[in-house]
DNA sequence: TAGATTGTTAATCGATTAACAATC
DNA sequence: TAGATTGTTAATCGATTAACAATC
């Protein structure tokens, strides 16, 4: 089935499978099923099932799935079977922590560039990484052929600072500033906003 | 309409408006319209009419919506019209970054409580908050009468953290930890996985 | 073989959208 | 009034689930 005609949805639960594929693997599970997954997971197997039928046939019947295999395969279909740099824009509190935080690089995505427009900030070493002016964004980013960003700025610069990613060739931008940005229908937009779940929840909250 | 009758995908779209009106009202602006928000956010007008139909009739017809109006009723509905003390459980980078960040308490999440099992980090003193050993978890959320939690510990220690937290009453858990945990009918699970965003939006570059 | 599980189809379920009467 | 926008209904669209033949 060509590409194009998968839902979104169903891109967005891989990472969830291979999340969970990993984790029995480092368990030394070898095997395991749509039922098991389905378990593990809280959904249905049904759904796993036609999920990964988008895509191929990674099981056998009466066995189930090798899960070094059927995760290997999974990599391969969302492109994290290399290594992914990643420009972060906003050095605050949270964009430091991002910047150090250790379980981007462990899966697969490494933060490379770091840019703030704070001019104290501006030339201090994170991790070895040097923080540069957002200024140069887009020439910096285009030379060094990143398509990946994450925005960690005050809301107010979000929209800014999208403008000129995209202007530097980026095609994929998480954006953990509070607030909606728009892009080109070509580049991809994921929003983490903490508060939005707590708010959420406490809905269901006395 | 009944309370239990509301779509929870309904639910998790309030905060998104939430946002963007308390951020129009910062702007200055006093009236705004299904129309308006839908552009600020990229969805239907229609969709926005129609979820807020579920909790009530809080527009005009030919102005539009008040926007400190709408924003104080969504807070009234979210039960965020008023502050929340929230429990961190680890306190590494990331629940380090998380406890530091200005973000919650601005926004009615206040944490108020560490816990960490590393015999190092007991003790330490972060935003005039002492980390407590997470085998107290159940007495001290208990006696704080606390009803929100975050995880913010290896994915390793994740289950059993809930456990806990569920053990002192909490009721509402915001899931760091790359790992899906289980936990009782009643209680509220949300994730946030930034690198799961990541893989999701790989899958659409070359 | 007998038992188990896949991949897939068709049915069901639920969410989104279009359209418009009501009315400010 | 004329123009604009809401709240709501019905239709459409899309996602999930149940069920089972195929087959390991």
């Amino acid at each position: 089935m060509a590409r194009s005609e998968v839902p979104d949805i169903v891109v967005g639960r891989l990472p969830i499978y291979l999340r969970a594929l990993i984790r029995l693997h480092s368990e030394g599970h070898e095997i395991t099923s749509s039922h098991e997954l389905a378990q593990i997971l809280g959904i249905s197997s049904a759904q796993i099932r036609k999920d990964l039928s988008y895509f191929g046939e990674f099981g056998k019947q009466g066995t189930g799935y090798h899960v070094a295999t059927l995760s290997a395969e999974l990599q391969r279909i969302l492109h994290v079977d290399r290594e992914w740099q990643v420009a972060l824009v906003g050095v605050g509190d949270l964009g430091r922590a991002l910047a150090r935080y250790g379980g981007f690089a462990h899966r697969g995505f490494r933060i490379s560039l770091l840019f703030d427009n704070d001019p104290e900030k501006i030339g201090q070493v994170i991790n070895d990484m040097t923080i540069m002016p957002a200024e140069q964004i887009p020439q910096v980013v285009r030379a060094h052929g990143l398509k990946i960003a994450m925005i960690a700025t005050p809301a107010d610069a979000a929209q800014e600072t999208a403008n000129l990613l995209v202007e530097g060739g980026i095609r994929a931008i998480l954006n953990y500033a509070p607030i909606a940005i728009s892009v080109p229908k070509d580049v991809h937009v994921q929003y983490i906003d903490p508060v939005a779940h707590l708010q959420r929840m406490a809905y269901y909250l006395d």
